[in-house]
DNA sequence: GTCTATATCAGGATAGAC
DNA sequence: GTCTATCCTGATATAGAC
């Protein structure tokens, strides 16, 4: 899958944006990694910048795709509280594991919330992308306790929402190990859904 | 105060750092902005990342000074509880302020935060940071909470510090209002004392 | 579609006068 | 201590052959 040369700079230029962050990308560099020339870059994706928008595209459908990957084909809303703990929980873990593909794609949207503080052109995708997780998470949480009003599980799922993003770049610059973050982030649904009990 | 030139050059690469982030400072932007020549930056501090180094801990200092600033010279552990959760609150919304020192210092360890994922020479520095703070938190919590087991206050600390960290980035790049963002980390503050109640 | 070679330019850094 | 003028490296981007 994925073998044609479009997909393959692609690939490639995730794995750099991880290593050397968006604007630490250089283009020669990028091009080693992908084994062809600079000029095959600009052929296919016109300059720099059309480089860094397919290739947070490119990442957020993977991320999309392994979200979605366990855990679904059954419809939330039947399923029991427990199990909709459980989905909860995986979904808010998805984050913190050590495979190359999840480390990227945390990288690249770690850069990218950063990079916006100072492109405001970035900003529209961003919030977008951001409300939708809320949302997501707002929805997961509402099946674990059904009669929440909505405002309070919104509140709650921009708090897990935000924790996870903190909690991440501190695990990315090393100065969290994985397990730590992952427990921190279990105790904290654990905190959260006793909060809708009142 | 701090009207000799030095100072002034580090004020106005806070101000720049602010505005551009630390990795798009240019020398001849800061010059315009301190108003000098590029020469002199070279002449006081070495190179473009002595001016980073200096201007961190300009920084750091600064945001020593206002975070001790209100709300201090009694000694905390004899305050009533109600005093200390309040201390508390102060504490942690001390960030989320529309100040141009603060936006600056928000602003510019965030850029540290991000800079380290690729830079590790930066890891040392902000995990002890970190660390500094996480424990002032937990601090802070005993002192509302005074016979809660430390291991609990730690992680009650890193939750809280964490989703500071998070809602941060998410405030400084338009995607949060400011006092939702107040708002957010008052109900985090009650929910995790709440839970050192169990 | 892909490469080699090169133009172009921005930005960090320095020399030397005052 | 401070400025003007300039150098030089590194990085983006293009021309043109295959």
């Amino acid at each position: 899958m994925a073998t044609d040369r479009r997909s393959a700079i692609l690939e490639a230029a995730a794995r750099v944006i991880a290593r050397r962050g968006v604007r630490g990308l250089r283009m020669e560099e990028l091009a080693t990694e992908a084994g062809v020339s600079t000029a095959l870059l600009y052929y296919h994706f016109k300059d720099r910048a059309g480089i860094l928008r397919h290739t947070l595209e490119f990442i957020s459908d993977r991320a999309d795709r392994y979200t979605s990957e366990a855990g679904d084909g059954a419809g939330r809303s039947t399923e029991a509280p427990s199990d909709a703990r459980t989905e909860l929980e995986r979904s808010l873990l998805l984050e913190f594991q050590d495979a190359p593909e999840v480390r990227e794609n945390s990288t690249a949207w770690g850069e990218l919330r950063a990079s916006a503080i100072f492109e405001p052109e970035l900003r529209g995708d961003l919030a977008r992308a951001t409300l939708a997780w809320i949302h997501d998470v707002a929805d997961l949480l509402s099946c674990v306790r059904p009669m929440t009003p909505a405002p309070a599980l919104t509140a709650s799922a921009e708090r897990l929402t935000g924790l996870l993003e903190g909690l991440s770049t501190r695990w990315l610059s090393g100065a969290l190990p994985l397990d730590h973050a992952r427990e921190l982030v279990r105790e904290a649904i654990s905190v959260e859904i006793e909060r809708l009990d009142h």
